[in-house]
DNA sequence: GGACTGACCAACC
DNA sequence: AGGTTGGCCAGTC
């Protein structure tokens, strides 16, 4: 299906340490789409309630979510994430640099 | 099937 | 420092 890219983005979301957050370039990256920005967008457009996605922020650490993107932040701050006095999240202490999703399909 | 749009990104003025 | 344009990729009209 298509939106199995959609299925890895959560999965990765879903993997993002507490404290850390990763851009939308970074995952579409993980997922073998350097390019793939948009998509990743596209799938958090349809963001579960589930998916704390607020760890997904732009590449300058920009919080998006159209009416939502105050609370994002918010939710942030809960996360022990410190944010600049521009309101961005400070990309050089948080963005997630852990390893990268290669297909590692630990399905078991 | 073609064109527009978009929770993006980087380059260019 | 900030706005605009192009480009990528997928979804929608």
């Amino acid at each position: 299906m298509s939106n199995n890219f959609a299925k890895n983005v959560y999965d990765i979301v879903a993997r993002i340490p507490k404290g850390n957050v990763a851009t939308y370039g970074q995952i579409a990256q993980m997922l073998g789409k350097p390019r793939g920005a948009r998509e990743v967008g596209w799938a958090m457009r349809n963001c579960p309630e589930d998916l704390p996605w607020q760890r997904v922020v732009m590449a300058d650490g920009a919080v998006t979510g159209g009416a939502y993107s105050e609370i994002r932040k918010a939710l942030l701050e809960e996360e022990n994430i410190p944010f600049q006095a521009n309101g961005k999240v400070d990309l050089k202490t948080c963005q997630w640099l852990g390893y990268l999703i290669e297909e590692t399909t630990d399905v078991s």
